[in-house]
DNA sequence: TAACATGTTCAGTCAAGACTGAACTTTATG
DNA sequence: CATAAAGTTCAGTCTTGACTGAACATGTTA
């Protein structure tokens, strides 16, 4: 296939891993494989493949390839006449990952509302701190899911 | 001061920790003293008072406030007559500390268009991945300022 | 059923980094 | 200036978790 610059492109997977390792905790190797999967050709990939141009073992390729299907960001197809699994970039990916790593505002406003409980004074001037942190969540929560609808809104005209 | 609940205070620092060590690849021992300069009283404490309802280390509390002092979520005061440094939660810290993590979008939007860079045929089948990834984070680098901007504005009021 | 290809599991290795504790530096006060 | 309090730095320890490689399990074809 058009995999001219193979080179350009493995060094273009590594710096997706390194950019989600720091920025969601995500394993190098399951980086490595989201950015392959980004920029191969074809788009699906079986395991050997991922594993020989990654230099990654049998083992990480199988284990990452479970942890990033269970949280949705690929998919495994099969190819008739051919017992591998291919793999490849899940449609819709980005938003979920987006709405899911917005689902942790959620969680801020409520740590933030259990705060308050436990002050003596929650409306007074002690509780400003945690006042502040439950509103400007409570917005976002409020916010941020409307932004993704109307996202996918707009991508359905 | 009204610290009766000194236990109950101390669990919701380390939940506190527990959750931006999860969320944000945050030191604990720096969660822990977000945590309780959240819920402390009074909202100013010194390294000592932090070493200590803490059991840390003087140098743990001086790497940690000083990395939070860094990147912004904590401030340092003084008090006359009295040669300790206090710490105290940052006012605008929550909004700062968003904006702050809607930067990374900005960097993803980037590397995608880094990576249509590498296609063939950028406009093709082949790019189909990475324009969905770019559309997308090109969307919510432009709405989410927009939305501080926003929620700004509703607190000044 | 034999032989092989594919995929999974897991014990062990290795590296990264958080935390401690002690030595060191800085600064204030009598 | 001497002393002590406060804060910093850093070598060493310890924990965590990613990754490998080999044994094992599963499924497929002749």
């Amino acid at each position: 296939m058009a995999m001219d610059n193979l080179q350009a492109r493995l060094a273009y997977a590594e710096r997706i891993a390194v950019f989600y390792e720091k920025a969601g905790g995500i394993p190098r190797m399951a980086g490595r494989i989201m950015g392959w999967l980004l920029i191969c050709d074809p788009p699906q990939q079986n395991a050997a493949e991922l594993g020989q141009v990654l230099s990654a073992s049998k083992g990480s390729i199988s284990t990452m390839t479970r942890w990033l299907l269970q949280i949705g960001l690929i998919n495994k197809t099969a190819v008739p006449g051919d017992r591998r699994d291919y793999f490849e970039i899940r449609k819709g990916t980005w938003a979920d990952l987006l709405a899911q790593q917005f689902q942790t505002v959620g969680a801020f406003r409520e740590l933030a509302t259990q705060g308050l409980d436990l002050l003596t004074d929650p409306e007074g001037e002690e509780g400003a701190r945690l006042r502040e942190m439950r509103d400007l969540y409570t917005f976002f929560e409020r916010e941020l899911p409307l932004l993704i609808e109307k996202w996918r809104n707009e991508r359905k005209e």
